[in-house]
DNA sequence: ACATTATTGTAACTTAGGTCACACAGAAAA
DNA sequence: TTTTCTGTGTGACCTAAGTTACAATAATGT
């Protein structure tokens, strides 16, 4: 576990830390599909991700869902740490994007370390600072976009953190994530054929320029 | 103005920690209107709100602009904390909703407090917490609710943080908060009037039962 | 008082996006 | 092979919300 974790996160923690990590850390692999929390749920500890990519979601109550964003090497879940310290419930779902490696911490530890190392109180802001920054990437563009740059955005990204230029997901997959209809995409998704930007193919669609 | 910080503050912070905010804040008072900080600018310090409102907004290119939520006495701006660590440029806009006084909180105190004051650290992330929680509540509302809905959601909050149930604005200022059009709310307010729920007048609507 | 400006009401129209219905094709199963 | 599913394409239609245009009214300034 040391080596995954100074790879992932030598750059930022100091020996000591990494060393506490690894001994109240445990290691755990989750496949792609799978999930990690969902809403409502109380949280076991706070995940590292070594390796992979998480999806983070927002449902409401008539089960519309919209994807929030992405979790990747590096990253934590400040959702996670907030809830941890006040007790509460989960506000989102995370579902492993890819099959992918974390570290889970105990919740004591991790507002121990605060008091204690530096480098792990700049990682706890940084990661919250990210995740406010996503939120209002996700505010954006809901809020000044239309339905086909959404949708743009959306391949641009899913191909970035994924390192595929081929999205392997169905239109109703990308409906679910964007909160739209399946027919809406599957008609603009035919426009950026049309305009030489994709390739539509049966499961899945080739990215030739965003 | 430690009388001031101990009656907003003073179930939260220790003795110690009053007495520090008192040595190197400085108390800043806001005329409703005025905007504390803009898109872009760099941010000078942190606030403590004492007393009055504050509302935080986005903007996007075009200059179409979404109020995301408002900041109540006891509240502090996320946003400026993380802004502050990365030194990086706010990434929203602030202006005073009703006369505010507040306290600036230099930089690095900030830092040190967290390290120094277990109180201190718990307020930090309990506003973070809060701040995220507001997030997702607007990206709820606007992915998952109608104008019709959004509307009825903003004039309650805005009743409840102005604590009045007449809201002084015109149409036009509730059609840039909620990123609509003028002739929009305009039609949505008449029917919230004709099903007896408001009542409209030139410049304020006062709020029947909502 | 009168002129000016800001605010609101309304009608007519456009558009993005959601809904419904169904055809069709490729993959998988029988 | 034939059948069954699942995913995609398309046309027709509906609705919320944005746009344009303009009248009517209330507030403000001179």
């Amino acid at each position: 576990m040391i080596q995954e974790l100074k790879s992932s996160y030598g750059r930022f923690f100091e020996e000591g830390l990494i060393n506490e990590i690894a001994q109240v850390g445990t290691f755990k692999e989750v496949p792609a599909g799978e999930m990690l929390i969902d809403i409502g749920e109380f949280i076991k500890g706070m995940p590292l991700l070594i390796s992979g990519v998480i999806k983070v979601m927002r449902e409401d109550a008539d089960g519309g869902e919209l994807l929030l964003y992405y979790l990747e090497q590096g990253d934590t879940c400040s959702m996670t740490m907030s809830c941890c310290m006040g007790q509460t419930q989960s506000e989102i779902r995370a579902v492993a994007e890819t099959d992918a490696k974390l570290i889970m911490i105990p919740v004591r530890k991790m507002e121990e370390w605060i008091a204690k190392y530096r480098s792990w109180r700049n990682f706890v802001f940084e990661s919250y600072n990210s995740r406010l920054n996503e939120l209002l990437q996700t505010i954006d563009s809901m809020a000044f976009l239309n339905m086909d740059e959404r949708l743009i955005n959306y391949l641009r990204e899913k191909s970035r953190v994924n390192e595929d230029d081929i999205i392997h997901s169905t239109h109703q997959e990308i409906a679910y994530d964007l909160h739209s209809a399946r027919v809406v995409i599957s008609r603009l998704l035919k426009k950026l054929e049309q305009m030489g930007k994709i390739e539509l193919h049966r499961n899945h669609i080739k990215i030739l320029d965003l």
